[in-house]
DNA sequence: AGAATTACCGCAATCGTTTGTTCTACTCAA
DNA sequence: TTGAGTAGAACAAACGATTGCGGTAATTCT
């Protein structure tokens, strides 16, 4: 068994509470008995128990990251990928440790909307990253537990959040495309496509064909099918053949649909022009590398914790911050003026 | 303040400790009672601390998962995304909550090798995924904490491992380039290359080679560079030209591999077949699609998972099993008979 | 030198549970 | 009717820390 504070105390002759303030540099120590204690506290390899720390201090120096998607979808996703190592980064460094669940798949004994652990006191905060269904956002702002949401900014709520600027990007690369000349553009979408990132994506998509005067057209949208975007991508050419180019809700599927067009004898861009969005390292190993939005989803996530940070330190009181993060398009091979 | 199992014993006017019997489905508590006290319980909306809980029980109900690359490249690896998925399905179903942290980068007060976590009694086990550094497991095995090892296996030591075969492995995906002809075989592989999977296939793809009595060539072997498998194959196709065919040490690398064959002019499979390992979906997507070696990455989280709660239910004094998933060769478009 | 201040440390309550033990009241067989 | 046996509930001691409070002894002030 691991040496708690009484076995210090006992071999040192010392009170407990001594013990707990030396080592914890609190006053009411002297400078002479405090190295007694801190050199037998290494030699006995004491740590303080977490548990009983946490019991008393009320904290739990830990904070959640909770998935809006399943956890899978969720990891294999590059941007939530970078999310997480933002997130992962800055709790480290504050020294704080974190524990990882999925609000999309609910445990079997999942009381309530929330996991475990954040109604089990054993968090001191939560970030919430993704798509989450809307009753768990109700769930959490009533369990008093103070949050930030990543990716995702339910319109109706008042939350802590950051977010890219989706709307404005889409818009961004379907201007890219309208400039080029292209006239006949599809969206492949990605689940959820009724809120969320790409949801957001499709209004932007949609905003920039109307200001051109292009009529928007439903047929020419598709969400994920379970196959995810190649599949998409196949049912807008079947439904359009004169489409000359593809808006994508993210790199992931815009790859995807690589798959579909190749099956199909066309070729990027010469007869189908591709654009993604996040800027995902496969994006740039692919050929033709993909015009996409780079943003930077490992600052998202280190500003998010740095956030919620700062709302644990100031008492969960704040009056909430919504964080932009602006993506930038960068301009690849994949677009090209539209085929003849 | 979240209701406490005191405030739901005053309320009903009975013993904390019969609440908690009646919680907890322990007998010595009517049938009558019982019934009231889940609907109060309900009603307040209580939940145990898991603190206090933690505190008198010594069990935490949580595992971690502590990753031996950075986390960032850890999370970035369609692999070990899988792997975390599998780790995280499994522990959710037996409604136990997951920790994460990486033992690659320390963090500012990290003390000792691991993380505190795990020496502050805050997680009941551990899964170590990744080629850990030893002394890890050194201090690990002294924690006297339960732990199971996924995708290494560090041949001097007695652990609980699950793994891939991955020497048998390679020498398949070796041997199918040398049955299609290949003389001329490099190696492009990945960070770190003198332990973990990485070096087991380049065991394999040494052996292969030596059974085909080919000499193994320390110039057609490069470790990552840091810009990855790029770069590597650069290297590789600088030192030896007639080289025809790539074996990487996993998918991405492979894939990787593709930028520097198509920056050179050269196609797959016409002048260099490349072969990966992993089946990631982008193997897929990519064209040519690619023929790599399929794992289990999942199965071998749950698997690892499993492996872990039976030593916990069991008392940790078991001796080690070392379980070993076979991959399975898929053959792509990306491997054909060499150039003339 | 006596009083007042300070510095240091021990004492004990507390956090919210679980769980072994004791107490009470009841049932049932002799 | 009495005794044992039993079930249901209360009591209280942990678990391992933190922290307000009180008590010495040493230091400073007048």
């Amino acid at each position: 068994m691991r040496a708690t504070i009484k076995d210090l105390a006992e071999s040192l002759g010392v009170n407990v509470g001594t013990i707990s303030r030396a080592l914890n540099d609190k006053p009411g120590v002297g400078p002479e008995l405090r190295k007694r204690i801190v050199r037998k506290a290494a030699e006995l390899d004491y740590r303080p128990n977490g548990h009983a720390r946490g019991l008393v201090t009320q904290r739990t120096e830990t904070i959640g990251l909770l998935s809006g998607l399943d956890t899978h979808a969720f990891l294999s996703n590059p941007f939530y990928a970078g999310v997480f190592a933002g997130i992962e980064a800055e709790t480290r460094e504050r020294n704080h440790a974190l524990m990882f669940a999925s609000a999309a798949q609910k445990s079997p004994l999942s009381l309530g909307e929330v996991p475990k652990f954040v109604v089990e006191n054993r968090v001191d905060g939560l970030l919430v990253v993704g798509p989450v269904e809307v009753n768990v956002i109700g769930a959490l702002q009533d369990s008093r537990c103070p949050f930030v949401v990543v990716d995702y900014h339910p319109a109706a709520e008042d939350l802590d959040t950051v977010v890219t600027n989706n709307t404005r990007g889409a818009r961004v690369l379907t201007d890219h495309l309208l400039q080029l000349g292209h006239r006949h553009i599809g969206f492949v979408g990605g689940a959820p496509l009724d809120r969320g990132s790409y949801h957001e994506r499709l209004l932007g998509y949609r905003e920039a064909l109307e200001n051109a005067g292009i009529a928007y057209r439903q047929e020419l949208v598709h969400g994920a099918a379970p196959a995810g975007g190649c599949e998409s991508a196949m049912k807008i050419l079947e439904a359009e053949p004169r489409v000359t180019a593809l808006v994508a809700c993210n790199d992931v599927n815009a790859l995807a649909a690589y798959g579909a067009l190749r099956a199909r004898g066309l070729s990027v861009p010469k007869d189908v022009s591709v654009v993604g969005f996040d800027d995902v390292p496969a994006a740039l190993e692919v050929w033709p590398p993909l015009t996409t939005m780079r943003v930077d989803r490992v600052g998202m996530g280190r500003k998010a914790a740095q956030r919620l940070f700062q709302k644990l330190a100031e008492g969960n009181a704040t009056s909430p911050h919504q964080i932009v993060f602006s993506a930038e398009l960068v301009v690849r091979a994949s677009t090209a003026a539209p085929r003849k």
